[in-house]
DNA sequence: ACGATCAAAGAAAATAATTTGCACGAAGGC
DNA sequence: GCCTTCGTGCAAATTATTTTCTTTGATCGT
């Protein structure tokens, strides 16, 4: 499927002659694809059949196979060695916002956990209320984004961004409910605390955050995200994107679980927007 | 750069034999990309050295190279014309998801308008006082979001996602502030009526929306969103990706304006995060 | 209307790239 | 210590691509 999963896959089991392809392959990109076959086997110190042979392993038809696979999947999943944009002309610094954002989504793909969203979506899709936190801005954007994404299928749903509150919800809710807190860093300490106090009482909660974190500790399921931040202070938050992308996996997942209601709670609150003809009413449908 | 940019341009000044190769790019791009220039030409019911030129025009260095460069760019941009996802599991919805945000990314990119974005930025970062505009779910994400990046760099900045609550402060603006308003669809008639009475008062605004829509058109800059929308109700908006991105641009670019003040700005917000052992401190940061 | 001129496109030949088959040598197991 | 297996390169065979040359058909001026 992906070029470079499986050379991450491959890598102990190559040969030096391929170990020596595949530091090609991820030092000096730009001139393996476009490269042909005597070229990279020159650069490579190998022979031509060998590269053959190396392409076969990743799973590759044939040498122009690979250079294709490569092509494509290289173009999200390589940018992140570059360093920074070059200007700070619009032109570039949308660049590179935007391959950036791209990457993030390139990478949560990648390292997605499909045991843990299922487990996720199966709580969340049983649950009797669904208690939405987080705090920063960031957080509190993902925790109200979850309000908004699940009481359209007709869930009970609240979000709050305030530790306080989030420290009472916690103590008010019962075993049959869910707790969703979303954490970048994993280190909300206030979290932590809510969903500790959550455990005691035997209220399953559920962290969106990075793995290895007092947050993920602390939580029933973890459904980790783990992304490299860039280091300029006022370039944002490709992980956002991450975040939201995450969202709506979740989201959709749980609304196909859900679906007789789910159809018909839309059905009504498109009704609504129709009778009220409410501007942005495709929007929060089409959403 | 781009073999799909070119194509657009050369599009007038094909061939028909040339016009029946593009034609094979455009609706079965998984074939052309796989295939022999021999496989290629045959499908078209052309010669090989037929579609040899073809990729010379499209400046390509030779049939591989065009390969190669169709590879990177469409893996990318061409997925819109999928049809929808294969299933319901996990895996089918988070990579059609995954795309569908990464095209969204890839069609911004593309239909950015330059000239309307250094407008916006020049009006906000001179702005005494920026009001951010924005309902239903989508857009308001998108006002408040706008608060969470400008006061950060020192501006000074409100949201309001209430119709009402627009409209006076509207009337309360002076013409050296200035209002962002966003909508998806571009046809949230209260926003239109926020933004007349701004031209009445003379307060410049600046919108966020589909172009020759009634929002684009009630104001003052418009900075066109205008993308697709997948129709599965269920599946949201990897438009929101996209605003989150244009948002991103348009803040970077604010913040490069008014770099002194929004380092000290950033300086004393941290300083102060740090003193509370905010958990997510380094995120509101890093953000 | 006729011929001159030119662009477009294909056929065949030339070239280049890629793969296959085979043989050799080194590493590791018996 | 021998045999097996794997990795490798060489050379030949195959295949793909490009170049060159030629034909076709259209346009334009006389």
């Amino acid at each position: 499927m992906d070029i470079f999963a499986t050379l991450q896959e491959e890598k102990g089991r190559l040969s030096q002659s391929e170990n020596r392809i595949a530091d090609i392959l991820l030092n000096d990109f730009e001139f393996a694809v476009n490269a042909s076959i005597i070229e990279l086997a020159g650069k490579a110190d190998v022979s031509p059949p060998t590269v053959t042979r190396f392409c076969r392993r990743l799973g590759c038809e044939s040498f122009s196979d690979f250079k294709v696979q490569l092509a494509r999947t290289a173009y999200i999943g390589m940018r992140y060695l570059k360093p920074e944009p070059k200007s700070r002309e619009t032109g570039d610094v949308a660049q590179d916002i935007i391959t950036k954002a791209q990457n993030a989504l390139f990478l949560l793909h990648r390292s997605l956990d499909h045991a843990a969203i299922e487990q996720a979506v199966e709580r969340i899709a049983s649950a009797d209320m669904i208690y939405a936190f987080g705090s920063g801005g960031n957080s509190s954007m993902i925790a109200s984004e979850l309000q908004n994404r699940l009481f359209r299928y007709g869930l009970r749903v609240t979000a709050s961004s305030d530790h306080s509150m989030q420290l009472m919800m916690a103590a008010a809710a019962r075993p049959s409910d869910v707790l969703i807190g979303s954490s970048f860093s994993g280190r909300n300490a206030e979290l932590v605390r809510a969903f500790t106090l959550a455990r005691e009482l035997k209220v399953p909660t559920i962290a969106l955050t990075q793995s290895n974190s007092p947050v993920a500790a602390a939580a029933t399921i973890t459904v980790p995200v783990d992304l490299p931040e860039g280091n300029n202070i006022y370039r944002p938050t490709s992980t956002r994107v991450a975040y939201l992308a995450l969202l709506d996996i979740l989201a959709s997942l749980v609304a196909y679980r859900v679906q007789p209601q789910a159809t018909v709670t839309l059905r009504r609150i498109k009704q609504q927007l129709v009778t009220h003809r409410d501007g942005d009413d495709r929007q929060l449908m089409g959403d």
